[in-house]
DNA sequence: TAGATATGTCAATATAACTGACCCAAAATA
DNA sequence: TATTTTGGGTCAGTTATATTGACATATCTA
């Protein structure tokens, strides 16, 4: 296996510099528009993973999180107080709570995303299709999807 | 634009929410290892661009890290304290501070690289070459390298 | 009905970051 | 040479985000 040249050592250690770069980079850009509603990258986060996946329960939240409930809890209690996030009690478990994004919290995630957009958009927008399936592919390796 | 399949605004929110899943994973892989020092992922952040740039100076580091210099100073106060990290003077500018790994500290990375390969490794192993090649060009771009 | 599950919450603490205000020494420059 | 700029160090206080631990409540399941 050492003598495949793309799984050097040198190259993994890169790889794991590039994608601390990566999220670091990725999740700075929207912090502006986020403060001006006094959320952090915290809300941030949640509110991505909400946007993606609605109607997602509490503890898939978390799942995806990987934070605790009381963390969670906090970030939650502020969302909810703004009014950008609604939850509802399930139909058929009714312990569990599902979370959706309400107008304004669609908004203001619309508002990030624009951001965010920008610098995706452009290291995409000079690769082939074939690069970004591939990039897709490995990072899906990587997060054990 | 927008008809490029490839750079759907969901194809872009897919990848800013698994570049955090990404970080988050493969940052959390050493944990167990740094607490036995007392450390936690804010030195093993240093300590890895230290190892990757070796001889780096103070603000090379805080470029890399984007955090403020007290921030860093914390941290690179306990790996010096710990004996893991060595601070030499510039010989060209005296002013400036160049930034090694003693061999406690080089002995520290490889044990949490040896967790963090596992990840990699594995994401890597049955991808081929060309894989490799184009998910590190996209990262490099999305990072503006 | 007993136990497990999903969620909520209080309190204390840890980690890692921040802002702002200074300091010194050495380099660069007027 | 005198002055300004740069690279770095540090004190103090604060904020953001996470943790552990304990306990409560409602609901589902066996």
């Amino acid at each position: 296996m050492k003598d495949l040249l793309y799984l050097k050592d040198d190259q993994i250690k890169d790889f794991i510099e590039q994608i601390f770069y990566a999220y670091k980079e990725t999740y700075s850009d929207p912090k502006k528009i986020l403060k001006k509603y006094s959320f952090g990258t915290a809300h941030h986060r949640a509110i991505h993973i909400i946007e993606r996946h609605k109607g997602i329960t509490i503890s898939g939240l978390l799942n995806k999180l990987k934070i605790t409930k009381q963390s969670l809890n906090r970030v939650l209690r502020d969302l909810i107080k703004n009014k950008s996030v609604l939850i509802k009690k399930g139909e058929i478990d009714s312990r569990q709570r599902h979370i959706f994004l309400y107008e304004k919290g669609q908004k203001l995630f619309d508002e990030i995303f624009s951001e965010q957009k920008k610098r995706i958009y452009n290291a995409l927008k000079n690769s082939d299709s074939d690069s970004v399936i591939k990039f897709k592919n490995v990072l899906s390796k990587i997060i054990n999807e």
